[in-house]
DNA sequence: ACCTAATACTTGTAATTTGCAAGTATTAAA
DNA sequence: TTTAATACTTGCAAATTACAAGTATTAGGT
């Protein structure tokens, strides 16, 4: 059998560095993991922030500090919340939604030009397999924490 | 179409976790940059310190000062190259070895047991679909800085 | 051969990121 | 009503990062 492993870690650093180039919008400039937490506010619909800390796998002193830049650079917005006033609900503010969309907007454009270089049935066995094997990782008991 | 995003985003943290969690080999604990270098020094014959900070996308510097870090750790060992004294070849020490292995190991135990959960076609096809994302990732003009 | 530029790396420094311990505030359970 | 658990926040101290500026070596042009 080939090795699994390198084809895994390849694709998975391409990845990893498509991410980190592409967070910088306009002037707002934010990092891979702020990144990431943006991307998982907009997903969930008024997240807390241990939900989202325990989603990325951070550390939860390590995600309050995240949460209050972006707070400070007007992308996210914590308000208690009136049933358990011990956790913050997070949004994002008009700005946030514009750099989330911007980030988005670039990753999908770089996947349609991934995609652009197969043939459709190509495209379609590579979108299944993506799916498959979320579903697969999902089920495995060997790893990882954030179980999402 | 179905969100292409999510699906790569999902997965791509997945791995990350993963990486993340697979890094203590007994006594030795190393970061989820070291590991990535051990694996790249690993995979190639005896690179220099360009070639690999150039692979992974990292900062000459901060790469600089990890192999540092992995030379006091006795995992990794940087030799002179004779036909041309700028550059530092890199090898792997016996225990070096030993942790990159154990890493690999744990590594295709997880993907295995994430493959235990389809069928031979279904595996088959999601191999060849990584096969074929990693090519077609190499062919962009998008994205990334490091053209492995 | 000689001067200049380019390459391969290293260090100074300063900012950012990280996580453990230990804190506060609030809610749940006994 | 006391105790425990949860959701977070701050005090640290260590690790990680990258820009600027350094050294050493090699390549190129004349």
């Amino acid at each position: 059998m080939e090795n699994l492993r390198e084809l895994f870690q390849v694709m998975t650093r391409r990845f990893g560095l498509l991410n980190k180039n592409c967070c910088r919008v306009g002037e707002a400039e934010i990092s891979l993991v702020q990144s990431h937490i943006v991307y998982e506010i907009l997903r969930k619909d008024r997240p807390s922030m241990q939900q989202v800390a325990d989603t990325l796998g951070m550390d939860i002193t390590t995600f309050s500090r995240q949460i209050q830049t972006l707070v400070k650079m007007e992308l996210v917005k914590k308000t208690p919340f009136p049933d358990d006033r011990r956790v913050s609900q997070l949004t994002l503010t008009t700005q946030g939604n514009y750099v989330a969309a911007k980030i988005n907007a670039e990753m999908n454009q770089y996947l349609n030009e991934v995609f652009s270089n197969m043939s459709d049935f190509e495209r379609e066995m590579v979108i299944k397999s993506v799916k498959l094997l979320n579903e697969a990782m999902s089920k495995s008991t060997v790893c990882c924490k954030p179980f999402i």
